[in-house]
DNA sequence: TGCGCAATCATGCAAGCGTATAATTTCTGC
DNA sequence: GCAGAAATTATACGCTTGCATGATTGCGCA
């Protein structure tokens, strides 16, 4: 007669932190923000609502570590893409653009997710500190890949205008992951990597064209 | 003995619905989404919180209102800053440029609460149907000028190409926006002016550095 | 002036929220 | 194989939410 609980089995902290920060990105992805509650996300995560408070002080904890997770896995997959080997510096820099300005990267739910967010970033001094990490990495990189091209092109630019370049470089990129993002269906296939290649290229003064993108017309086979 | 009631007197419904598309903006843009209840609404309105069921038949219905209104007035400022009158079409274009990286619409609050609508253009088609027009509207108001600035220079574009130019430019004009309002403290003092300006220059190459904003280095008085 | 309608206010309700706590279960070390 | 600690479940509490309803009041129109 006495009812049963449900039988469970233990787990490393880790990985119930991490169920818990996935089914917390899964559900403001999904259904909104205003879905991640905590009785679904534990649900979703498939294990009772206490533990959220045992693995995080409060919500905001775990809202401000499923921030830090998603933000971390959008740099990452567009670094990844870049790679530390293979091709030209150019070659490097178009890859990079172009990952930018491609699933999984450019994705919807990303973007509303991203959003969701953003909010926070003005009220809470932590997830400030994740977005302005996350931004300065995210525009160091393309930095750094900006003065390899130009320096590879035998025109090494002064750090002032490097850091010009790359604060514009990174907007085209923002601006076109955006609106690829929010209206995905206003672009052709491989017009968003075309115009993001077309633009840096122009404002470095620099030929991407042949460079990186298997999607733009292409050359010759 | 009686409890007196408020008093209060009536006013034309177009009054009052603007009374709450305001409250829930500035509450919104103050405190966050989240802050924004039919009660605080109400109050911060001045107006007792049935009033909103009264005049929308749901909070989304205020929220999608809202929504609207708040797009509307960040276009707006960029357009009327272009203004129908006056100078060449290099220096209207300039000076929407630097409109679009200015303080009325370069604002956290302004970005804060763009972000708070956008996960709901995913979901709602109404909302959808905003964030589209919004977008055309000022992409289209963009390329216009673009078009005009390069006619003007003698190398009119065909219409392919305008579309790309225009889309490339926005996208400069957005990611400097997002990332103006998010980490303010990170650019100069008309370093985003600067910046937006040699970059739309590039993309068209254009020369725009002298034409429009009075924030960049300026010429002799 | 006074009637009637619609605008406005006040209050109530069920549902859902984040958090707190106590009862159970699993697992480790001896 | 057993004791104790830690992880996990289950449930309760106070609050807030969006929405509904009924009483009241201001105001145009005769």
């Amino acid at each position: 007669m006495t009812e049963t609980r449900k039988t469970f089995t233990r787990a490393p902290a880790g990985e119930r932190r991490e169920a818990l920060i996935r089914a917390t990105l899964a559900l403001m992805a999904e259904v909104g923000p205003a879905a991640a509650t905590v009785r679904a996300i534990a649900e979703r995560a498939g294990i009772s609502q206490g533990m959220i408070r045992h693995y995080f002080q409060t919500k905001e904890d775990l809202i401000g570590a499923a921030y830090e997770w998603h933000m971390r896995g959008l740099t990452g997959a567009t670094d990844a893409a870049a790679g530390p080997v293979g091709g030209s510096a150019r070659q490097q820099l178009a890859r990079f653009v172009a990952a930018a300005l491609t699933p999984p990267v450019i994705d919807a739910q990303a973007m509303s997710l991203w959003a969701g967010f953003i909010h926070m970033v003005l009220r809470d001094p932590r997830m400030r500190a994740v977005h302005e990490r996350t931004y300065r990495h995210f525009r160091d990189r393309l930095q750094d890949l900006i003065d390899a091209a130009l320096r590879e092109a035998g025109r090494p630019a002064p750090p002032a205008l490097a850091r010009r370049h790359a604060i514009a470089c990174n907007a085209v990129l923002d601006g076109l992951w955006l609106e690829g993002c929010a209206l995905p269906e206003a672009f052709g296939p491989g017009e968003l990597t075309g115009i993001g290649l077309t633009a840096v290229a122009a404002i470095l003064d620099l030929d991407l064209a042949a460079a990186g993108a298997p999607s733009t017309k292409a050359g010759t086979a």
